[in-house]
DNA sequence: CTAAAATGTCATATATAATTGACATTTAGG
DNA sequence: CCTAAATGTCAATTATATATGACATTTTAG
């Protein structure tokens, strides 16, 4: 279910953006405009694609109800 | 000691890397080799500069030994 | 006090995050 | 099934993170 690093597909970071966004109940769309930016940069990011900015971490966080440890941070 | 938030200066987020990087006894230099970024960077990220991406702030919490939340997580 | 190291900052250049629009594919509900 | 919503992805553009070099100021050690 959560994304595995795989710099074959691309994928160059994990995260759990998707659980938490599902748990929320929120489409890709909606959580984009909650936090201010486009769709295709919430796919972007729950799929590893690139990395986001930090103010924009900060915000899903918040909007996700949760901090940047539970969305970013592993081991 | 810490960065306030305050627009009139430029100063955009708020962060415990200096503090962090003193207890570890680095220069911005030696932090920035650590990281692999310009030593320009790790000062501007440390004064609230603007935005640092997340893979660098998961760089910087590593080589800290510390985490996201310790860093740049506030409330 | 003095010199070297560390830091703050500026200006220019480059890499890449993020936007916009569009379309194909997948998923969920009637 | 069928259809609409949701998602994945592509191409082109814009905004901005980061690099590089340089120099002034501040801090630290002798």
């Amino acid at each position: 279910m959560s994304i595995i690093y795989d710099i074959s597909k691309g994928v160059i970071a994990v995260n759990q953006v998707k659980d938490y966004r599902k748990a929320a109940k929120l489409t890709q769309f909606e959580l984009a405009q909650a936090v201010g930016v486009a769709r295709q940069t919430i796919n972007l990011v729950e799929n590893g694609k690139y990395n986001p900015s930090l103010d924009l971490c900060i915000r899903l966080a918040k909007v996700l109800q949760t901090d940047l440890n539970q969305l970013f941070w592993e081991e």
